[in-house]
DNA sequence: GTCTATACTGAGATAGAC
DNA sequence: GTCTATCTCAGTATAGAC
């Protein structure tokens, strides 16, 4: 068996998606999906702190991109709108197209599994504090980055949600969408 | 000791709220709650059917409070206009002072603590479930409905926010505030 | 109320890459 | 030799089953 890391890694989290799948998440054992990737439970543990954290490898890369792609909008429009450019200069559809095939699977999985969409939560609210803190260093007051942060999340969401199940979709036409619909709520 | 479960539960809630700040969430067994609550472990587990939940009593009469008042906002306005309405109605600031001691200890545990954190964002989705079901039922679009939920939760929980370090604030105000400042976002 | 499975943790030993 | 990935072993606590 080869010792390099990154290789074990990977088995990991694509046997845990299909034994989750499979068998049902609290049905499965970390010692399951270990044996099976050909390793121990130990290992299982060193490499993801916990039985779900293997399903959101790779959250803060996609989190520091983010985070750069808001710094790099030029000029100094209204966080919704910095936020809008950000979503769509690249990094969110890159992120999406480099998972593609288990984008759909694991979604669904997350969808059916509370203790999944607990983390999935937790993950989504770290990148709402990742936007928030780069509109601040931006010159948004603290109040307004932080609900800022939380409504083109929110819109981010929609476009990612209608974006997965069809892979024909065009993400950015998506996500202008989503933003365009913010402004029809009444504020 | 008393073993009429009303009680009990209350002595386990504050109890738990204790014991999790003094010595933090990891560090403190379900056992030791459950001692010092003068009941054994399997009692605890009885009245909440995890170590997190104990914190969480109450969310979904809130929840349905909340929904029933979305409901009840008479008229056809805009979906964040009914939402900032039901908010102000009453069940929200009843719901708060209801826990008044317990509110502002029990939130910086919370986000002191991880596992507890994600909870919390698990109950707060369940919020926005439940106001976007309750906006559709006035006649919403589906789609604008979970937008409306998401943008008028966040608003929401930046009154709640407000309002816990401050015994003297009046809540209605610290709301119509933060719905005040989703329209200077830049939509 | 008792029993058990399993998620997770810690420490020390081993094995391969450099 | 160092360094890192893995294994082995022993343990605790949560939560579910009976």
């Amino acid at each position: 068996m080869p010792r390099s890391g990154e290789a074990v890694r990977r088995r990991l989290q694509i046997t845990a998606l299909r034994l989750y799948r499979k068998h049902g998440y609290d049905a499965t054992t970390a010692a399951e999906i270990a044996a099976e990737a050909g390793v121990t439970e130990r290992t299982f543990f060193r490499h993801f702190p916990d039985k779900r954290e293997v399903l959101f490898d790779g959250e803060d890369t996609f989190r520091a991109a983010l985070a750069q792609a808001i710094t790099d909008v030029p000029g100094t429009a209204a966080p919704l709108a910095v936020l809008r450019q950000a979503f769509l200069a690249g990094a969110v559809e890159s992120h999406l197209e480099k998972n593609r095939p288990y984008l759909h699977p694991r979604a669904e999985l997350i969808a059916a599994t509370p203790a999944l969409r607990e983390r999935e939560l937790a993950k989504i609210a770290s990148l709402q504090d990742a936007a928030a803190e780069a509109l601040t260093a931006r010159g948004t007051p603290a109040r307004q980055a932080v609900l800022a942060a939380q409504v083109g999340v929110a819109a981010l969401g929609q476009a990612i949600h209608d974006f997965m199940p069809d892979p024909t979709a065009d993400f950015n036409s998506l996500l202008t969408e989503a933003f365009d619909d913010l402004s029809g709520l009444g504020l």
